[in-house]
DNA sequence: GCTCAACTGTTAATAAATTTACAATTTAGG
DNA sequence: CCTAAATTGTAAATTTATTAACAGTTGAGC
């Protein structure tokens, strides 16, 4: 599939982040990119990488991932339609961080380094980058917290609500379930699968959400924010 | 206690970040500071204050931690002499993510949000901003990983380590010890002080590190990297 | 030099999560 | 349509961490 670049600037901007720079920034992005296609599976980059560029999805979903010394992975953060990534590499030099693979078939715009510094000499575009920043410092200092001083069942309601909120993504139609496996969701929660079973068990049982194959249904939003907010 | 410029200038320094600055930069963040001096106990500011200001830490040491809504305190990381902190509140113009409190008397040299401003119109300074918030995307990305996929007995090696390091503050002797308290270190790790000491207790039985009051030795650095760099 | 607060050591009971193991269900792809 | 792979459900045994409780130790400040 191809897009005209209204078509793109349209659907990239319900991203929070993007949508909120001035449409000179968003048109020189733009024109600084070029489309690339990834197919499920591939990597877009590995932890330890010294190349690559500066990332946004056009479609399908990437998980950002490291795999620990014992081979278990954890899932750090999805990048979804209209999320932009990869910026830390580009500003300080040093090696990818984590890895990034295509869950689905995915298509990507690509800002190479080169037109990555070439755009950081606007300075509408380097205060939205250390806004960018600041963004994903705030997402890991939450992250940080939950894992210091919230109990299992709190935290996977947080990030049930995070995943359905599109935390990142901003959809329009607020989504009522999200598509996710156990698995992954208890990868990206750092505990085991039967762990997560028997919370979600409970959940199901007070009418929370519905269990899906690969899926699961929000049925009270309600309710899973106070059991996220709690303790 | 008061400081020449060029006492401040070399004492500061000595931080990586500060230190790789060019000279004309850091000279100006030291025209555009205050120096302040807060004692023991004394909270900087606290979550959800929309006011303060970018600091610099000249003397003693400050915790940055937050309670959990059941009263309980995790201590996300400390500021040392030569560590600069608080660019995220005055980019983003959100609220303070956590608490910074004094440990111990301090002194901090104090760039208001105005000074602040005018010093991110200098290209230099704002890339150096960006490269703090890198640091600090990358570090937060480590104690992610560390809760994610390592043991607690991985952990605890891997924050001491740290600590030896100076990880922020970069002292010229390599340390043999730290001074921290069981109670201190635990929260930091998110765990209980008994789970803590149990560990330690092996640590000194392997010879690893000997135990004082309110501080721990290391005594074999060596062995400590190895257990945290296995899982 | 004494006292009190802060810190450390240790244990038993309890709670929580992992490991191991296997059956049942769902869906994508040939 | 049918099979294989992925996903879910479940439970016992085990490990790991917390809670609760209390005694002993250290050092800062009067």
């Amino acid at each position: 599939m191809t897009y005209s670049k209204a078509e793109l600037l349209q659907t990239l901007s319900r991203n929070a982040w993007f949508g909120a720079l001035p449409i000179a920034e968003r048109r020189a992005m733009l024109a600084a990119a070029e489309l690339h296609r990834v197919g499920a599976g591939e990597m877009l980059y590995r932890k330890g990488d010294t190349t690559g560029g500066f990332f946004g999805v056009v479609q399908g979903a990437f998980k950002v991932s490291t795999l620990g010394e014992d081979g278990r992975e954890g899932i750090l953060s999805m990048m979804e339609v209209g999320n932009w990534f990869g910026e830390s590499s580009l500003l300080d030099g040093f090696p990818r961080p984590h890895d990034v693979t295509a869950m689905v078939g995915c298509e990507v715009l690509l800002i190479s380094a080169s037109a990555f510094d070439r755009l950081m000499q606007r300075p509408p575009f380097a205060r939205a980058i250390a806004g960018l920043l600041c963004i994903r410092v705030r997402g890991l200092y939450g992250l940080v917290e939950d894992a210091m001083l919230r109990s299992t069942r709190t935290r996977i309601a947080r990030r049930l609500l995070a995943l359905v909120r599109g935390d990142s993504a901003m959809e329009p139609d607020a989504r009522a379930g999200v598509a996710v496996s156990q698995e992954a969701l208890a990868m990206m929660l750092g505990i085991t699968r039967q762990t997560l079973s028997k919370e979600l068990k409970l959940l199901v049982r007070d009418g929370v959400v519905t269990l899906g194959y690969g899926r699961i249904e929000i049925t009270s939003l309600a309710e899973l924010e106070l059991r996220g907010a709690l303790a």
